[in-house]
DNA sequence: AATGAATGAGCATTCATTCAT
DNA sequence: GATGAATGAATGCTCATTCAT
């Protein structure tokens, strides 16, 4: 045995910080699969490989979980969106192209984009989760992509549009991606190819939000 | 008492076909304001008048109840949008703001909005009716508008663009604003004006599709 | 079969009034072997012959049960008190006897009498029960004892004792014997004579211990 | 660190054995406040000062810690009451009001006084206490007072009433006051006057209630 | 056709108890 | 000896569904 290796046994280490991750982890892949009212705490445990009582070791009711969930996962990538956008070098456009190839990387490939779906389907049933991430997530994104927008306008790169209204149109494919992804191509709908639906999107914003230089 | 003249009674008889459209239209309410999971069957009895037992004469579960809402509700629309799209005399741009008017005021305006966030939400419990929504509605007027964009290019009113992703950046707008109205609004989030965020979304739209004629 | 007799069949008329009533008295009976919190709703059920979920129809929750068995089986008792003490023809102390008398009757004889065992057993978990049985019970009996014992006082029937106190001595017998036949003689505690403690008690109180020296 | 002199500091050694006490102690406060089944090992872990995983060490369950805690503080206080019976100075008069005397200290002062509450509230679930209480206890005190009683009679102090049923009626308001105290006057009973009470209790347990007509 | 009382399986949550360290 | 993370059986409560009337 090995008792007094305790504090330094890496392996222990890991486990006790990883615990409620593994939980959120589970939680999530069970959220994203049947939502939050069918989701099962027991399911959440089998896969957390624990058992119901030790989720309420490190939560305090399966609505914590949820928006333990959803703040860990959503919370931690708006930094880096920020980031992208602080960038003064690029055009304004390669700025918008790459907001775009984050979100695809991030919300596309990862199980992640299972909350905003979360957020839409019952966010009615949690009015404070809704409004935390409306406030925490959707009113920031919507800043950055305005202030963007704005600057693309002020330098002369852009035609000067309602800049509130263009930020909804510009997200729109993108919440479109997930909830497709998410609630209608496992269910037999077409695959869909996003770099090609963003690569689509991105052209028609930029012709249609580019002054046309030469025209005149 | 009269139960005799139960059978006679012109009231009665209008009833008596009404009762399953009641139930829909309570039921409608009840799963836009919760989502399914969510909603008691109570309450959709309360609100259409009848008692729970009743429910259970017209539909054989909760489930079905769902199914009849979103296809009753579905069906209806589908061939109005048709004629839309059939229309021959006008121009493409002016057939897609046509398309645009029409879904602004049937799903925005009425209950029938929730059908849309129903599916995307709640979908995913109920793969049959997903992929009924899937064939009869959603690949129905991705055709729909897929055959306007074709029709304007080879007009020459609209570039080249890849037409399936185009139908896709088109109709996101749609499909965001509905979600805003049901999950968002109600919880904080700002008004959104969808005839202004439409007008913009049109422009961006046709300049981004249109080609610049004088360009070149 | 009688589908038409629903009205006038007796039977039906009965139960239909007599289902709370049935699970009030099956519950008291759990309550008074176990407690309040070592009551299973199951097993009140049980006993009423109905299931758990139709408790549900008549009570809001478990608590509710318990203060519903509290005030029925308690309230239509105080009245019968207060009647007795209303007599205005005979001797205080013969109203004291013929208090004593009731008490032993309904408290001691029925599985009423579990009901006070409750309230100290665990009102402290359950303040709202405990004031509400202060107040409709407890101090309506100290208020109805103390009447009678000054109207002995005006009379010269008793000598000048301090009023407050002299209730709770003459009270404290009768909650002894209920609490012995609740809590220890089903343990093994000797069998407790009531009438004759009562009779013994009732001498004392009136005459004390001490033989009156000069008396004689 | 300092391992090695847990066996040596003299601290140590004493809150080793003071251990199961402070336990008890803490354990004995819980039952009081709340009563066996609503007190939580977690909470007298807490208030003593150790880990849920303690308790184990040196009790076999939660059951046992109500035991070991009855028996403790009742033992210890038995020889006590049986001291100031045997005393043959006094009158038995007098004697009487020393063991009221002494039970007002010791029960409604201190934390004892919950005891004879938890035996009445819950022994019902605990047949073994409930004997073991009975008998070492109870019965013991009513042989106690019971001896007093006979002397004072066979002296012709006391006129000759039923001995048995006098105990109780002696004791009764000793039981009502520690009842009160624990389960009444926290929840809204008016405070009671220990001393006074049992002042007039004695007045009356000694001269009664009605004036001698004849005396003098 | 309509009722609504009754059902009972299902679930979130609690907490005494265990045991590896 | 002491810990505290983990357990899992137990229970109050919900609600879709049934069925006698």
């Amino acid at each position: 045995m090995k008792p007094k290796e305790k504090e330094s046994d890496p392996r222990w280490q890991r486990r006790k910080e990883a615990r409620p991750d593994e939980i959120r982890k589970a939680a999530l892949d069970c959220f994203a699969e049947s939502g939050f009212a069918a989701t099962r705490l027991d399911e959440i445990a089998r896969r957390a490989g624990v058992t119901k009582g030790t989720l309420y070791l490190y939560f305090q009711s399966k609505e914590e979980i949820f928006k333990s969930v959803v703040r860990e996962e959503v919370v931690r990538n708006i930094a880096r969106v920020e980031a992208i956008a602080a960038d003064g070098e690029h055009s304004s456009a390669e700025i918008l192209r790459e907001m775009f190839s984050f979100w695809a990387r991030i919300f596309l490939k990862t199980r992640v984009g299972a909350v905003p779906k979360l957020i839409l389907a019952e966010g009615g049933n949690f009015p404070e989760i809704s409004r935390f991430y409306l406030e925490e997530v959707i009113e920031r994104g919507f800043r950055l992509i305005g202030g963007v927008l704005r600057r693309g306008i002020e330098r002369g790169e852009f035609r000067a549009v309602n800049v509130d209204d263009a930020v909804k149109c510009i997200i729109a494919p993108a919440i479109f991606s997930i909830l497709w992804k998410h609630s209608l191509e496992p269910h037999g709908g077409a695959k869909l190819d996003i770099e090609s639906l963003f690569q689509t999107h991105f052209e028609l914003i930029i012709h249609g939000l580019a002054r046309a230089p030469e025209s005149k």
